[in-house]
RNA sequence: CGGGGUGUGGCGCAGUUGGUAGCGCGCACCGUUCGGGACGGUGAGGUCGCUGGUUCAAAUCCAGUCACCCCGACCA
């Protein structure tokens, strides 16, 4: 995309009602915008983010043989009632409306019910099991506080995944694969080292249910960490979890971390609350197995900002960034030259940002800084005898000078690695 | 929801004891600049969140209301 039709604009100046880093930069950026507390809008730049965590998720969650749909965001009340939980007392963040003719309907803070009812509309037999499906879709949570912006706002975009098993069995070992291809998303979003599997509440079938967890300063919870075993446990089910796991509590070690991610196991409770029966080989009537596993689109984006941004502005990992490239062009002869090379690394499916902008240089520097691409590549009139134009990476700032064709080679096998599963 | 704070051009802010609004950034045009957010000149842009009240006169005082932020509580 060339800069001069980019009609966000960035900005020196850090916005007056925002605390959360992320969303100061996101904005500043111009990747974001808020609509209001805890909404935001997302413009193409943040959109492109957005995609790209969003593809790599749905790449590992197509490897688990699930299949994506998308379900409504408007809400049938009887559905919740079956389960209860469209009770305000039970659920505090419902968004409620009515129909003209005085239906109530809900906005969806989650979709297990629903997903329920729509499965079971189509769940026979135990030939038709197992059955996985997942989608991307924009929650409503009507918080009494919004707070560290993108991370926890009233309207998020989830990927949301539920499976149905014949089994217990089936639905264990299912549930194991999850959390393989939960971890090769997150390796691949470049956060996986700092993300722990972790022990956490809300367990229904079984003790504990399983959150992703990040070391991340901006987030909003405490886990107990045993580096040596690989155990994470999350503050809040601490001590059940120690006695559960015969780990002595002194050899953990407490860590800042940010959710992002969080699976259940339901075992046949959500079936028996909402009826999701089968006919199994023994032709009598089963409750089925279920899980659910979500992962926060846009909080995991937070995470990334908070996690990798520096005094500078943004640094997107490679797999995420919205581009690869930053393209910088300086001085009043080089034009052609760096429109030549924006047109290869085009051809070359490198995604660029052409900063063909009316600019000074040093206003183009600090924007490819501010907005966290990859690889910033210069082209300008100092370079043009040489024909060697300057890279930098934003990451750690090393910077050599390449031929154009030894750029796109550079380039190239970074774009390569991109899709290539660990 | 309890407590605290803030609303003034697009953004960040100032505005004294009430007298009819200003600065920086940004924006437009001209000129000089051009490898780290340039400089000079000219110009556009605001019913001071909203409603009501006090007053000869309200950005300023009073009441209500809305929005935003922070701390806490809450958080499948």
């Amino acid at each position: 995309m060339r800069l001069s039709r980019n009609f966000t604009r960035t900005s020196k100046q850090t916005p007056a009602d925002e605390v959360a880093r992320n969303a100061q930069l996101l904005i500043r950026a111009g990747y974001v915008y808020k609509t209001m507390a805890g909404v935001y809008s997302y413009t193409p730049l943040g959109l492109r983010v957005l995609e790209n965590i969003k593809q790599i998720v749905r790449e590992e969650m197509n490897a688990l043989g699930s299949q994506e749909l998308i379900m409504s965001t408007l809400q049938n009340r009887e559905i919740w009632q079956e389960t209860g939980r469209w009770s305000d007392e039970l659920v505090d963040v419902w968004f409620k409306s009515k129909l003209q003719d005085g239906t109530e309907v809900g906005f969806g803070w989650t979709h297990e019910e629903p997903i329920v009812e729509l499965l079971r509309s189509y769940l026979k037999s135990y030939k038709d099991l197992p059955i996985s499906v997942y989608q991307f879709q924009n929650k409503l949570r009507n918080e009494l506080r919004a707070k560290s912006g993108i991370m926890r706002g009233r309207e998020f975009i989830m990927k949301d995944m539920y499976s149905v098993h014949a089994s217990k069995e089936d639905l264990d070992n299912y549930y194991e694969q999850v959390i393989e291809a939960y971890k090769r998303c997150y390796d691949r979003f470049g956060i996986g080292e700092d993300t722990y599997v972790t022990f956490a509440s809300g367990g229904a079938f079984t003790k504990f249910s399983h959150e992703f967890q990040t070391i991340c300063e901006a987030g909003e919870d405490y886990i107990y960490l045993h580096r040596g075993r690989n155990i994470a446990v999350n503050e809040e089910v601490l001590d059940e979890a120690v006695a559960e796991l015969g780990v002595d509590k002194s050899e953990l070690e407490k860590v800042k971390t940010a959710e992002v991610g969080n699976i259940f196991n339901f075992g046949t409770q959500k079936s028996e609350e909402m009826n999701l029966v089968f006919t199994g080989e023994d032709g009598q009537q089963h409750h089925a197995y279920m899980g659910s596993y979500g992962i926060g689109i846009t909080r995991v984006m937070g995470v990334i900002v908070e996690k990798f941004a520096d005094d500078k502005g943004l640094v997107w990992p490679e797999n995420i960034a919205p581009a690869k490239v930053y393209l910088v062009q300086i001085g009043n002869k080089s034009g052609a030259s760096a429109d030549d090379l924006y047109q290869k690394l085009q051809k070359a499916g490198i995604e660029t940002l052409y900063d063909d902008r009316n600019e000074r240089p040093g206003m183009k520097f600090a924007d490819a800084e501010l907005m966290g691409i990859p690889y910033r590549v210069t082209v300008s009139d100092r370079l043009l005898d040489d024909e060697k134009w300057e890279i930098v990476s934003r990451s750690n700032g090393e910077q050599c000078l390449l031929t154009t064709s030894q750029l796109l080679a550079k380039l190239n096998n970074h774009v390569n690695r991109v899709g290539e599963r660990r």
